[in-house]
DNA sequence: GCTTTTGTTTCGGG
DNA sequence: GCCCGAAACAAAAG
């Protein structure tokens, strides 16, 4: 699931629980450690606290007096707070013990994962090549963008090197709710459209960070991409749908036939 | 068996 | 260099 909305979610989770000591970094799974050892990871954390977590696009950033955990949760990846005597799941893969609960990265399919970095310097390293966070694109920053790039409105949005934190269905709500057609050349778009298209990012993002997720209403796109004949929510068209590099991509042939 | 899945990277072709 | 699709990573569901 996680998209920036997802990823905020999990930052507050970590921002509740900053500035008590890690008593122990349990690595259930070492599938999911990404350039550290199970054994770096935890010599550098405990006793050591969480600071206030920083979210980038999809990675969360947790600062812990010196060295950056750098959390990436792919497709399946969770951060939850339990009780200490909490039951594991077959999918939990680190936990952070804390002296009154613990942290748990949760994950199926490890397709990303947790990361370390020694300092704040090589922390930034690992994430320089991502734009912008998407909350932070002016609609000045999204034209010169758009403008800059031949490929599709979809495939520029989702293309975590112009802008961060867009994912497959965060793109195709965004498209859907500005009227616009998710293949268009991305540098095509007029002004206006442009616009109508930086207002429904922003829409779109801010519900759904309240909501931590991409919420499926049933007026939006994504509570209507799913049924089994999924149907337009403002104009009853069935809704059409293809693949596009690999990811499913869902539109309206008559709310965005530009 | 097969296909599908909200992410990212790499590779080959145009 | 830009853009595209396919494959790979991995796990589960239908």
């Amino acid at each position: 699931m996680p998209e920036l909305p997802d990823v905020e979610g999990f930052r507050r989770v970590l921002a509740e629980h900053t500035g008590e000591p890690i008593a122990s970094v349990s690595v259930l799974d070492p599938g999911v450690l990404r350039g550290v050892t199970a054994r770096r990871l935890s010599t550098s954390l405990r006793g050591h606290r969480f600071e206030e977590p920083h979210r980038h696009g999809k990675w969360l950033l947790a600062p812990a007096q010196g060295p950056v955990v750098l959390l990436h949760f792919g497709m399946t990846g969770s951060l939850t707070w339990h009780p200490l005597d909490d039951p594991r799941h077959r999918h939990d893969r680190v936990i952070w013990a804390l002296p009154d609960g613990e942290l748990r990265f949760r994950d199926m399919r490890k397709l990303q994962g947790v990361h370390l970095a020694a300092n704040s310097k090589e922390a930034d390293e690992t994430v320089e090549n991502l734009g912008p966070d998407a909350l932070d694109l002016s609609r000045d920053d999204l034209t010169a963008t758009l403008g800059a790039h031949r490929g599709r409105l979809k495939t520029t949005l989702t293309d975590q090197t112009i802008t961060a934190g867009l994912g497959n269905l965060l793109a195709d709500e965004i498209c859907w709710q500005a009227h616009l057609n998710p293949l268009r050349p991305a540098r095509d778009l007029t002004a206006p459209e442009v616009t109508t298209l930086h207002r429904a990012m922003h829409r779109v993002l801010r519900d759904s960070l309240k909501a931590e997720r991409v919420p499926p209403r049933k007026t939006w796109l994504t509570g209507a991409r799913d049924a089994q004949t999924p149907t337009c929510p403002r104009c009853g068209t069935p809704l059409e749908s293809r693949r596009l590099s690999g990811r499913r991509t869902v539109w309206c042939p008559t709310c965005q036939a530009n």
